[in-house]
DNA sequence: CCCTAATCATTAGTACCCTAACGATATATC
DNA sequence: GATATATCGTTAGGGTACTAATGATTAGGG
């Protein structure tokens, strides 16, 4: 019999990581005096400016509102404008500001040394059967029903 | 050359996966009037009543003064009740109430179900190698330096 | 015994994330 | 063209997380 009292379920261990997760890239981005998501949203911006706030909150897997929110912060300290779409007034388009622009070497850095800090030790075979295992999980995750 | 303004990178893997991971367990836990957290906070005190809120800080990796606003919450719902230690009068131990030990079964049965949702089509095998990558990373996260 | 340092919890302020309800705009159907 | 439906963004309210500052209690060193 094995004792269940003791042993670590996995949900717990996916808890444990995702929260450590969260944890070390809210350190990392402060270093650089930047939030987290902020800085994701800019990421997203780099590889292609002028994204609808709706196509952003579906790439970080978020809700409008939350998108909304951020946006607003990120406004107020000039590292995005935000205008409305001529073609469709419905949408909101977002671009980046000098002052956001400035920031991308910053950022994609501080994201690449979190890596090489996570995968400390790890072989690129490992981090490829990482990779396999994460996807599938979060086919799993986010498909319907 | 690889092209890499079009390859995933690990960091962005990592973080779908931690947000995908809060997002389905939000939704898990909404489905028994549950918030995450607080489940997880009553599966470490039906493992153990009576813990102090610097155990509970450091067994959900978070800091103090998030347990605090928690706890006072549960205390309102009635989930919980809190007693200063009379051996250290610093310490505030948590108990649970009838009423949070009720929700032991319906939280346990559906972390479970997130669990084996979530490892739809896995094998033991692969589960296990995947324990094993994730403690890796944890521990790289989490050790000082 | 007193003073200092350490530990524990709380408060205040900020950011992130959700749902629900709503207003504005665009599209589809008649 | 008018009405119905769908889409996009905002607001409001609540839960989860952080840091920094504070107060209370305990433990240690002289």
């Amino acid at each position: 019999m094995i004792d269940e009292t003791q042993r670590v379920k996995d949900w717990e261990l996916l808890a444990q990581f995702s929260q450590a997760y969260r944890t070390l890239s809210d350190a990392f981005m402060e270093q650089i005096t930047m939030h987290r998501a902020q800085a994701t949203v800019l990421c997203k911006l780099f590889m292609q400016d002028g994204l609808t706030q709706s196509e952003i909150a579906q790439q970080l897997a978020v809700q409008g509102a939350t998108v909304t929110d951020m946006l607003q912060r990120m406004e107020e300290n000039k590292l995005v404008t935000r205008r409305r779409d001529p073609e469709d007034n419905r949408l909101v388009r977002v671009y980046l500001t000098e002052e956001g622009r400035k920031r991308e070497r910053a950022i994609t850095e501080q994201f690449l040394k979190l890596e090489s800090h996570i995968f400390e030790a790890f072989d690129e075979h490992e981090r490829a059967q990482l990779r396999h295992l994460l996807t599938r999980m979060l086919h799993n995750m986010t498909s319907e029903r």
